[in-house]
RNA sequence: CGAGAGGACCGGACGGUCGCUCCGCGGGCUUAGCCCACGGGGAGGAAAGUCCGGGCUCCACGGGUCGAGGUGGUUGCUAACGGCAACCGGCCGCGAGGCUAGGGAAAGUGCCACAGAAAACAAACCGCCGCGGGCGGCCUCCGGGCCGGGCGCGGUAAGGGUGAAAAGGUGCGGUAAGAGCGCACCGCGGUCCUGGUGACAGGGCCGGCAGGGCAAACCCCACCUGGAGAAAGACCAAAUAGGGAAGGCCGACGGUUGAUGACCCGCAUCCAGGACCUUCCGGGUAGGUCGUUCGAGGCCGGGCGCGAGUCCGGUCCCAGAGAAAUGACCGUCACCCCUCCUCGGAGGGGGACAGGAUCCGGCUUACAGGUCCUCUCGCGCC
RNA sequence: GGGCGACUAACUCAAUUGGCAGAGUGCCAUGUUCACAGCGUGGAGGUUACUGGUUCAAGUCCAGUGUCGCCCA
């Protein structure tokens, strides 16, 4: 199985993360809020939100959003198929670690995605 | 050895696994593209702050004056600068060196609180000194003499006091007391000479002294500046709506009896018109491509220059992302700290400031630890 | 990416041309009341965001730094 991460598996436009955030369902843990809403494609997406009130400097900011995306391309395959995903740090001042952040994704995705189908009986066939 | 001054530089190294991006070459597929394999490139000294200056792009533009803003020793360097270099002056330091917005206050305006007599036209509070008349006290050889405080007129700027600042400083002479009143040295002003491209420096002569500070207050002088900024700008260009042109179709109702077929009705053709169809054209949104990385470029050698730099030759291609890559997890070895001890090992911990977004030249600010060179002062030894 | 502004007592704001940093609310003490509120009297509280410079003297003028906020799209 391989664990890439190309351009396409990444949310591009204002129009994906406005559609997240106006249909979507979330969850948040100690480290990640997530969105979470259908794509219409086969595949999963990302989109990452790391605000400059996390960090003050870049340097610490990136370290956020590369932690992210690592754990979402090592995660890709255990997540439902055909989705989006917006992740965002749960805390000013986040320090996180890889590991964690694997475990915590997997569960807040599932623990959306499950609020979304409760939400969307119809869409859910 | 200790204490310091100046400058240059580094900013862990190597390897493994899984990934990202660009370029080259080759291959495959369902061929605007996607995928695979191989080789190569992939953050900084500040990439930062956005404080200056330029390249580049668009807009505006006849010239001059005024205004506004900026800069401010001189000479140079530079594409340019508020940058840099060398030099000059001032202040600080024993010194190596450091700091320096450093033009003009005899163009004008303004401000100088409190204190103080007086804060800029100069003047005189306490003083000091002289003269005048009067009062009191003491002495007396009865002529007067001495002392005291007060008043009036005048001299003075030494002393006191206030202040950040009060009409050069020190010394000697001089005087009723004093004062550049006179003299010497220092300072200052003018003028001439010499040296220097110049800022300035040195010297001669003359003048006894002109005159406060603030221009990062207004201002004057000299010089500089058109405006916007890559989200600049150029090109390609869906879907939908709308605009224009041509053709088709309709022209049944409706068209001052629309025109023609002499006239009327019908009919035909044509015209106007049309909410329909096709094709084309231009504007233009989403989206895409370019701008976009070969450049005032890096490195090496040589020439010129004290230097900043500059010229010549050789050589290299050295990030180009775009909801935005340069990452994640390990291992080994160096470096620093702590603990243990069989003094050489074992265990544990640590490594700063910080991430390109059009590109350069500077400035400013942040920074663990470390390397090298030159110089100064002190102590000791040879 | 680019262009601007603000920062003064715990809070909200003043401070002329540079000349002793103030006001209201709040806080503390005290009086009045059986008690509380209110009112009266007295008092404390400041590195003027920070660091330098100009000046005799800086909240004020100049430069740099920090924090917060606004505008362009």
């Amino acid at each position: 199985m391989k664990l890439r991460f190309r351009p396409h598996h990444r949310m591009k436009s204002a129009r994906d993360f406005a559609r997240a955030y106006r249909q979507g369902s979330r969850a948040r843990g100690a480290l990640l809020r997530v969105v979470v809403v259908p794509n219409g494609l086969e595949h999963t997406r990302l989109g990452l939100s790391v605000g400059r009130s996390v960090w003050r400097h870049a340097v610490r900011r990136n370290r956020v959003r590369r932690l992210f995306r690592e754990a979402f391309r090592l995660e890709r395959h255990a997540l439902p198929p055909g989705i989006d995903v917006v992740l965002i740090p749960a805390e000013k001042a986040l320090e996180p670690t890889l590991e964690r952040t694997r475990r915590e994704l997997v569960g807040l995705v599932g623990k959306a995605w499950r609020r979304y189908g409760e939400k969307n009986p119809a869409e859910r066939a």
